[in-house]
DNA sequence: CTGAAAGCGCTTACAG
DNA sequence: CTGAAAGCGCTTACAG
């Protein structure tokens, strides 16, 4: 016969320290203690706790634990929007770490709108640190967290003044490299695409970009906006290559919209790449590597990134001191087949 | 001159109401009421409690409320991986509307090692609610979410045994759209490539396509399994199309497989699609419109999957009610070029 | 409408 | 090592 489950035990059990001192015949405290790692308690004490404390289904409320001890193992992420693989890809591989080290992520999605809104929300959950992931986040958004005195941690993105720390790869001299090979590859109408006009890492790929141009006595052929957006790609690329005296080259700011910038150079405009255009991209996301588009880009150092992000924060958490540091990553040219390469 | 922030109130402000009202010179209890919709108190001693925790930079600490009021806010989502651009958009916007809703999301990327420290650790924060958005993750975990007594609804998943809903669309009936669609196509060699052998998305758009080709006297021509990653549906179609005798057709269980599937029989093997091969996939993500790949899908209705999952968890919290119901939307086939187009 | 008081479930000095 | 007690910052009956 099949027992039923017990109906004197609700199924969202309640149990409580208390009913579990009780039903081990021990104090509330030494309950506590069983649960606290490091806290002075005798095995024999621990065990006996700890077998009561599975017959009942108790947990410790970490609410509870977060008033009393000032520390609720929230972390706050802020992501503006997930349409970039890029994204994803480092909210996961980023909450997993901060899991493993006990912390837990509380989601916020942003909008330009929200920001005073996010800021209270982000106050009242007493989180202990806050990780920016967004090349799109305002900087006052950015200030206004920086202001709560909680940890922050800026992931692909900076704000030179700031009492946050950030990580970045070198996105001057990804965009320096990338210039440097467009110009080795013999290009002569070389182009930009931006990504939102606002960000640094569009800032500093761009500011890198010219550098490498100047540096090699070439200038931009042209500048279009895409605004980081796949349907603002692919308006500003029709745009500049639907002209007569079209680029032979572009750079374009990140890899999300450069695979909308190869759709419409190939398919609405019926043109090759390389052989009549060449792409270069920036994030090395997976998709770059997909055979349909193996696009030519700067890869950044992911797992690095993720590794010094988590780091710097619990860093600044367990140190009880807000930094500002920058991390930069090195970034590296991954060559496909959507640019010409250089000869030699 | 500029003035300095002052040095006698922290940057990480722990003003608590009790310093409102010694502030406003009112009752603790009076300073909650303020903060709390309809409570009983007048407008007159609102507004001044108001401008003191203005003045003071005071929040409600959400942790303290929801040990007293049982209600947390907390919205734990539970994802498995974000490879498949599917789930971060789907994840985007479940997160929004719970936002909007007065709710926030706790994330929890979860492993197939992770079950019992998951379910640990959405019980120890108090979660008013689950979402698990994931075609993998085990029904163990589904199961041991569901006998927690909090509210669960299983996103693009069900588990017809378990008191949690579910929100899928006809994953039966896309599959067998697509049958039809390969058949009268005039297709003879119809494969499929099945995604995780035990999700229950796999199971029926694999029931459904089996059916539908049994409907006009065909069976599969052969399956191999993918496992929903790019790398493992790359080794099948390998396998599959790397024979001679190769089929003409293939539905791969998701667009994230098809667009590797096609990579392979494109770029590997020197196919052409679809005049040597018909490929249709299924999701309907945003890449499936990106004409490098152009591919002919079925879409799941994934606005209205989001609206129910986020109303149907809102109404069980609400009412304090566990259903078991399931909401499955219709599925639509999308024509693109991928798949050979029937005549008339 | 307002305030004093109890209590949510814990952690952590403080004695013993 | 153990327990009694205070207290984290709130909400919510209970009186007035």
């Amino acid at each position: 016969m099949v027992k039923q489950p017990q109906l004197t035990q609700p199924l969202s059990t309640p149990v409580t320290s208390g009913d579990v001192a009780r039903h081990a015949k021990v104090s509330q405290s030494a309950v506590s203690r069983a649960f606290t790692p490091g806290a002075s308690i005798s095995a024999k004490m621990r065990e006996k706790i700890l077998k009561s404390a599975v017959e009942l289904g108790y947990r410790p409320n970490a609410l509870a634990r977060a008033m009393i001890s000032g520390r609720s193992g929230l972390i706050a992420m802020l992501v503006a929007y997930l349409d970039n693989q890029f994204y994803p890809l480092m909210l996961e591989q980023i909450s997993r770490r901060l899991q493993e080290s006990g912390y837990q992520v509380l989601l916020f999605m942003t909008d330009p709108g929200d920001q005073d809104e996010v800021v209270s929300r982000i106050l009242q959950y007493q989180v202990e640190g806050i990780v920016m992931a967004s090349a799109t986040l305002s900087s006052e958004l950015a200030t206004e967290c920086a202001r709560t005195g909680i940890p922050v941690v800026l992931f692909n993105r900076y704000v030179s003044t700031l009492p946050a720390s950030s990580v970045i790869s070198d996105n001057i001299e990804g965009g320096r490299m990338i210039a440097k090979y467009l110009v080795e590859g013999g290009h002569e109408r070389i182009a930009f695409m931006a990504g939102a006009e606002d960000s640094s890492t569009n800032r500093d790929r761009e500011a890198g970009f010219y550098k490498g141009l100047a540096e090699r006595g070439h200038t931009v052929f042209e500048r279009v906006v895409g605004g980081y957006s796949f349907e603002g790609a692919a308006k500003a690329a029709r745009q500049l290559f639907g002209k007569p005296d079209r680029p032979d080259a572009i750079f374009v700011a990140n890899d999300h919209m450069a695979f909308s910038v190869m759709d419409v150079i190939r398919h609405d405009l019926g043109l090759r790449i390389p052989e009549d255009v060449s792409v270069i991209g920036y994030d090395d996301v997976p998709q770059a590597a997909w055979k349909a588009y193996d696009l030519t880009t700067v890869s950044q150092a992911g797992s690095q990134m993720i590794e010094a992000t988590t780091r710097m924060l619990l860093e600044q958490i367990e140190t009880s001191a807000v930094r500002n540091k920058a991390a930069v990553f090195p970034a590296e040219l991954v060559v496909r087949s959507s640019a010409r390469i250089p000869r030699g």
